[in-house]
DNA sequence: TGAAATGTTGGGGCG
DNA sequence: ACGCCCCAACATTTC
């Protein structure tokens, strides 16, 4: 009988908070090491500090964590720092053989992956890297020319036809323990939670962690995707799947998505046009992280310079009165409203209220993504800022500038009853039914309590964005980096 | 994964 | 019967 390899493996944990189709976890059991499962809080300067919607989620999600890894019989170890110290600090600590992790995509993080993975093969130590959040990485998807996709279309055929069977790694049944547990920073001392004042209330829609993933996925599934192409677009039904803030972490991981919604398919047999759309969605996802890769300053810079010229308005009290709903427009503040007290949006609703700060109020795209970054639990490196872009018109396969959303309209098509108004913007409970997305049309101003005038004329601010968007000068133009 | 402006068509009222 | 106007409905173009 051989005798057990003694030094341990490290199983770092990031964006990959489960046990079920976890590549690095399945190599962790199957190199026969004690593993010791560790999840950093990354402070280091390079990597931006998660919002305060993301720290409250990940906090829940974490504490699951580490009671899932407890009923295999092993722990989660919790650090703080600069993640490219602490990691081969720990790993000598506990004389580490090997580590295990999942990829990430957002260049800090491929920076700093990178250089880890060369410094700890320098000190001896195996460094094993796996897929846990794609259904396709970033570079396996190629056009013709070799670069990154620019045409959502033509990236997610090829990306589809790459798909196939989606295999499932093996979900251990128990972790063999070290035979010493390093030090562990205790959960509580983060203070993840909001604090003075906790407005997280509303975040109870949630459950953060594997076994809520798993349940979310089961509960949007159970209703069955016949009718998807267009319920997805009322954001007054629970039409979506809302599994975007368990993607993000990783509590569910999209093969499984894609797995279950292929069998599902099956059962309960629905139009395809349906089921695509719906995978389509996490297309959408994989095409984000593809232009993440390929274009590492994405969150900051425009994808494509269509709006270099632009000069946006400086305006703390418009952007503020959009923060807290109170734009004047129904349909805006209702998904503003409904942002701040769950950490969601709906997206139908999302694409109404960027394309109002960004068009009718002409105000960065940045602003906009700051603020979702900070309010959103599903704030993700590559899908926000690729959102963002999309909106403004600077992204890829972006709607075009000139594409403005009217906020009425839109809120007349798709919350034609205007429950998805009243729910979020009690002021506007008391209103005759036709009325909820223009109050400004109500003959009895009491009708509406202090429910705001809208802050601009949407005529107005249209023919305002059309104007500044001809009258930018044309910078020249920039190669591809 | 728009909206608004502009153009075209055709039915019906009317002198 | 005919031409004319009005205008809704739809299509196309423009932003």
């Amino acid at each position: 009988m051989t005798s057990p390899i003694q030094a341990p493996a490290i199983l770092w944990f990031r964006r990959d908070l489960r046990l079920c189709d976890n590549p690095a976890l399945t190599q962790a059991v199957m190199g026969g090491r004690p593993v010791i499962p560790v999840f950093v809080l990354d402070t280091a300067d390079a990597v931006r500090p998660i919002g305060a919607a993301s720290r409250w989620w990940l906090e829940k999600s974490l504490h699951a964590l580490a009671r899932d890894l407890a009923r295999l019989g092993s722990r989660l170890i919790l650090r703080r720092g600069d993640a490219a110290r602490i990691i081969p600090d720990l790993a000598a600590e506990v004389g580490a053989g090997a580590i295990h992790w999942n990829r990430l995509y957002d260049a800090p993080a491929v920076d700093r992956d990178a250089q880890l993975k060369t410094r700890l093969r320098a000190c001896g130590v195996e460094v094993d890297s796996g897929n846990a959040a794609l259904l396709n990485e970033p570079w396996a998807v190629t056009s013709g020319s070799g670069g990154g996709y620019q045409v959502f279309g033509a990236y997610w055929r090829a990306a589809r036809a790459r798909i196939g069977d989606v295999g499932s790694c093996p979900t251990p049944r128990g972790l063999r323990a070290p035979d010493a547990w390093p030090a562990s920073d205790r959960l509580a001392d983060w203070r993840l939670h909001p604090r003075a004042p906790d407005s997280s209330e509303g975040f109870s829609v949630w459950s953060p962690g594997e076994a809520g993933a798993l349940a979310a996925l089961e509960r949007f599934l159970a209703g069955g995707l016949d009718g998807y192409g267009r319920t997805r677009d009322i954001p007054s039904l629970e039409g979506v799947s809302r599994l975007s803030p368990h993607l993000h972490w990783g509590e569910i991981g999209p093969r499984q998505v894609w797995r279950a919604v292929q069998a599902r398919a099956h059962l309960q047999p629905c139009r395809d046009s349906d089921a695509d759309a719906f995978l389509a969605e996490l297309g959408w996802r994989e095409f984000n992280h593809h232009l993440a890769y390929h274009r590492p300053e994405m969150a900051t810079r425009d994808v494509r310079p269509t709006l270099e010229g632009l000069v946006w308005r400086r305006d703390p009290a418009a952007f503020s009165a959009w923060t807290r709903g109170r734009t004047g427009y129904p349909i805006v503040d209702a998904g503003m409203r409904q942002l701040w007290a769950t950490g969601w949006m709906h997206n139908r609703v999302r694409m109404i209220v960027a394309s109002f700060l960004v068009k009718d109020l002409l105000i960065d795209w940045r602003e906009g993504e700051a603020w979702f970054w900070d309010t959103l639990v599903d704030a993700d490196p590559a899908n926000n800022p690729a959102s963002w872009q999309w909106v403004a018109g600077c992204g890829a396969d972006a709607a075009p500038f000139f594409r403005i959303f009217n906020p009425t309209l839109q809120g007349e098509r798709f919350d034609p009853d205007g429950a998805y108004v009243r729910k979020w913007v009690p002021e506007l409970r008391g209103l005759p039914g036709g009325l909820a997305h223009t109050p400004w049309r109500a003959k009895d101003p009491r009708l509406s309590g202090d429910y705001p005038d809208p802050i601009v004329d949407h005529g107005q601010a249209r023919a305002r964005a059309l104007a500044a968007h001809a009258a930018q000068k044309r910078p020249p133009p920039r190669l591809h980096p």
